[in-house]
DNA sequence: ATACATGCAAATCTTTTGCAATCAA
DNA sequence: TTGATTGCAAAAGATTTGCATGTAT
């Protein structure tokens, strides 16, 4: 694991949000003046590969990379906002209804935030 | 509801993969020649809004559209590959856990697949 | 010395958009 | 006729790639 590699994986294990390539791009310039997006794209795929963050991919915008621990995400199906929730963890659940073995799941919730809501509601 | 969104819901509901708006637009030629892949997309655009279809979303790969029927997918995280899964349905069990008013949920099981599995096995 | 990681720029691929022409109510 | 839909081409945005350079072991 290289030096690029460390700080990202601290950068998204530390942060509260999910993080795009470039939002997290731009937190490892603050550690590594010289690094370039195509690095940070490059590590974040290096430490998904490897298992050692997540990602989400939601259709229509930029892939948002997450911790690793077993959580649930609210999508917000208008403006693509990404909440987390803690659910009751269900693996042992799906693993006994499946054939194969299961590396991880991914849950989410569609839903429709509040600001796009009233938005809607003021239409 | 235009001749080519129907064509296309059709082209969907009819379809036992889990199709690209490339393989749709390619099939929505057999129904209308002059159909453009541009007005694949928008029309799938619309259907999805619509409610009409589900889109599914695999980070690296061109989105997936499917039918709107409850069910869930086995994700290989090597080569992208989708299957359904016929789970239980967690809809009930889920709205009680969250605050929110519920839409749907998506939930996709990361596994790898057998041709993925052999060829890590064959290095 | 060797292999790997990086910086950089350009390429690729998917999806969206603007606009003019066409179609349908 | 009037507005929506289409066809078309071009644009936009995210991500990957190739290559030369730098770095670490």
């Amino acid at each position: 694991m290289t030096k690029n590699a460390k700080y990202i994986l601290d950068i998204i294990n530390e942060s509260k949000d999910h993080l795009t390539a470039e939002q997290v791009y731009m937190r490892l310039k603050e550690k590594n003046k010289k690094a370039v997006l195509a690095t940070a794209y490059n590590n974040l795929s290096y430490l998904y590969h490897q298992g050692f963050i997540r990602k989400v991919s939601v259709s229509g915008y930029p892939d948002r990379y997450d911790k690793m621990k077993q959580h649930d995400h609210l999508v917000c199906i208008r403006c693509g906002k990404l909440s987390d929730l803690l659910l009751e963890d269900l693996t042992e659940r799906l693993q006994k209804q499946i054939g194969v073995p299961m590396l991880s799941y991914d849950l989410e919730i569609n839903y429709i935030c509040d600001e796009c809501l009233e938005k809607e509601q003021n239409l």
